[in-house]
DNA sequence: TGCGTTTTGACAGTTTTTTGACATTGATTT
DNA sequence: AAATCAATGTCAAAAAACTGTCAAAACGCA
């Protein structure tokens, strides 16, 4: 089982990292930033997650992540506020379960399993841009009728162009996300994103992938002129 | 929103009636056995469940529901008891969420809604994909009159692709349900794929099991053409 | 022990991913 | 305007990863 655990008291962390270790695999998130990004990054039975925060409120934290991510995990709430207005902005913003602190670890554990055991709620998950639609379900473009599959690298980098679009997202930022810290240390980007202009030019879509200089890469709608 | 209120304590029933009326359209029982009856007869969205009933226990009604019910709904169980071993108990029969009286009854309410959100398991007794059809209880995949028996490990791996189809699932996720954070250190999932097929394919069946390399596999009824 | 189940390990074939060498581009400096 | 430099495009080929196949070994149980 992985569970994401999002919680900035380190003595808490341990609490949690020891009580739980045992059955689940632990990412831990020390911010809120940090948190919503391996949140959306990664596939996990159960968020956990503390209301209090640096870098970002656990409450839009939520939020965010309700309204994107593909793969909805159950999110259960970890905090010290016990009012009943508290658990209603929580469940609210998208809760499956709250805890108010102090509380047990077997608690913790016993609903973190109960939660763990529900089904993962799938977002409408198929992109678009344009002409252009992207399932990352089964990795597939498609113009109308036709459409071309797209292997794993390729995949990942349209769908972070996708979501991106129309704005620039840079080569960094798409790096780590595919590699995370260790990236291959020649441009192995660059060609994936050749392969892709080759792939998306066979669609004859009016989308490309636009490159900003030292900013990134952008995918956009041609206009009628060009 | 469809709710089922399994509670003997006409005080309570009455307030909870009062509070959810306005939302809900709610069934009352008031002992166990007419409410494992109307739980397993009706579709609810949530199961509100006292643990203290005359004519049978909660807990056993938990446990009879899950076994027996095809479309689950989410169980809340509501209690005196509120020690740690209560709960583990409750939740370990099948509970979702627990709820300890004395309880506001705006915190059931949210818990009610943040239960009726995810959706409901269902649990099939067979499962079908195509012209294929599988039961899990006796580990039969059968098309028509002919049938073949899979072993252990075979059953595993076709219920968890049947339940995923049309969509693929992932290697990992199916070495995870079936042998948890310790697989075998080889490709046996390989061989059991392997195995499968040629199951199905002696089976005649149109579906086949499709691989979407380094994504996972992914059950599949052949189109006419191929 | 014997038998069915499950895992292992080796190999081959395929696809994906990375590498590296070189060309091109655009901005900046001289 | 020419020279320069870093960023990027292009492409083929090497490397790595993934998968299918199957026989044999290990396991578990009656």
């Amino acid at each position: 089982m992985r569970v994401l655990v999002i919680e900035d008291n380190l003595g808490i962390q341990a609490n949690i990292a020891d009580f739980l270790e045992p059955d689940c695999v632990l990412d831990f998130a020390y911010n809120g930033d940090h948190g919503l990004e391996l949140a959306l990054a990664n596939d996990y039975d159960v968020i956990v997650l503390d209301l209090m925060l640096p870098r970002r409120d656990g409450i839009g934290l939520c939020r965010a992540y309700r309204s994107e991510a593909n793969l909805q995990a159950p999110i259960l709430m970890l905090t010290a506020r016990d009012t009943l207005e508290d658990k209603e902005v929580g469940f609210a913003a998208g809760a499956d379960d709250y805890l108010t602190k102090p509380f047990a670890l077997r608690e913790l554990k016993i609903r973190i399993d109960a939660l763990a055991k529900r089904p993962k709620i799938k977002n409408a998950s198929s992109l678009n841009c344009g002409d252009l639609t992207f399932d990352p379900a089964d990795n597939i473009v498609s113009l109308g009728s036709s459409s071309k599959p797209l292997n794993n690298k390729e995949g990942l980098i349209l769908r972070l162009l996708m979501e991106a679009a129309p704005n620039a997202i840079s080569g960094e930022t798409i790096s780590y996300r595919i590699w995370g810290e260790e990236p291959p240390n020649s441009g192995a980007l660059r060609t994936h994103i050749y392969n892709l202009r080759k792939i998306l030019s066979s669609l004859k879509t009016r989308c490309e992938i636009e490159t900003d200089r030292s900013r990134g890469y952008r995918l956009k709608e041609r206009s009628f002129d060009e």
